[in-house]
DNA sequence: AATGCGGGGAC
DNA sequence: GTCCCAGCATT
């Protein structure tokens, strides 16, 4: 390799650039396979605290095997993609009873890992030489060879992959991997990419031409879709009226909720609380939050112990909700 | 090829 | 407000 080409300086900057992630401390395969999960969609300094929370609780595959699922969610509660918990929890079986798969082919066989966390886990914890292509490499490599395809195209996508692996160092790849993600992450940014930074500048075709800001193409997005949402707390002393979302229910399944009006027997009074907007991808909900009194229970819901809300799973949307009932008015 | 799936941070 | 993040599974 030379150290001059892309692969040597890229490789040179990475380690003294790297930043010290707790992922980054360890070589056990199974720490990284969690990292790799979580950052799924998910930024580097969200997943820190949850990756260390995480990782104490469930410090092996057979640990994370025998996990309760309502303290698995809970431990994810918050990160979102709560179907990437369960997966993660599948793969620890399949891996407690099998052993680590020790190749990106086997490792793509888990439940949750695609083509990029494979290659991520294969290249990171055993050194497989396969280019890990996530957003941050589509990014870079759209920029260092100028590309102008669409980057949501799988033709595209394939050519920047392709591109990624003449470039990568098949005795580093872990490294050369981290170090092109690192590059897209903290340089090469979706917006006002910091060329003046850039360690490999010199080798970059989009610099050359001044097209670095228009690239990648991205295809226009639809808009967004406005809801209203109304959720009603109902106390009896320090209990809170709530429902635990069905295990199979596709969505949020397995998670606490609150009460709509509809669900509340004999139109009890509504006393306003306030309102919060929360908005979760194309959907920006404005969410009306009440309280209501109740002297029967409906069927199907529970009450709660406030106290035991830090153990349950929550999504941030009820929290919030919770956090507006808790708030001086009450 | 399109869509669902959470939530948050940067601008 | 919009964009986009160390994506994956399903249709």
């Amino acid at each position: 390799m030379k150290p001059d080409g892309f692969a040597g300086t890229l490789l040179a900057w990475y380690r003294q650039a790297r930043r010290k992630l707790p992922w980054r401390q360890t070589s056990d395969p199974y720490a990284i396979l969690v990292s790799e999960f979580m950052l799924q969609q998910t930024r580097v300094s969200v997943v820190e605290p949850y990756f260390r929370r995480f990782l104490k609780r469930f410090p092996d595959a057979a640990s994370l095997a025998a996990a309760t699922d309502a303290e698995l969610l809970a431990h994810w509660a918050g990160l979102g993609y709560y179907s990437r918990a369960r997966n993660l929890r599948q793969a620890a079986e399949a891996i407690a009873a099998s052993g680590f798969p020790r190749s990106s082919e086997a490792l793509r066989r888990l439940p949750g890992v695609g083509e990029y966390t494979a290659a991520a886990v294969a290249s990171i914890a055993f050194g497989e030489p396969v280019p890990a292509v996530d957003g941050n490499v589509l990014r870079v490599m759209a920029r260092v060879t100028n590309d102008a395809g669409e980057i949501a195209v799988p033709a595209t996508r394939k050519r920047l992959a392709a591109e990624a692996a003449v470039r990568l160092d098949a005795s580093h790849a872990g490294d050369f991997n981290q170090a092109l993600m690192e590059l897209g992450a903290t340089i090469c940014l979706p917006r006002n990419p910091q060329c003046l930074l850039c360690p490999v500048l010199g080798h970059c075709e989009a610099r050359a031409c001044g097209t670095q800001d228009s690239l990648p193409v991205k295809a226009s997005r639809s808009t967004a879709i406005r809801q209203e949402v109304s959720l009603v707390v109902v106390k009896r002393g320090t209990d809170l009226l709530l429902r635990q979302r069905d295990r199979d229910a596709g969505r949020l399944a397995g998670f606490w909720e609150l009460p709509s009006p509809g669900d509340l027997p004999g139109n009890p009074a509504l006393r306003p609380l306030g309102t919060f907007r929360h908005a979760i991808t194309r959907y920006q909900y404005t969410v009306t939050v009440s309280s209501a009194v109740l002297r029967t229970t409906p069927a199907g819901w529970a009450w709660v112990s406030a106290g035991a809300l830090p153990d349950l799973p929550i999504t941030t949307m009820t929290r919030k909700a919770l956090a507006l009932a808790h708030s001086p008015l009450c």
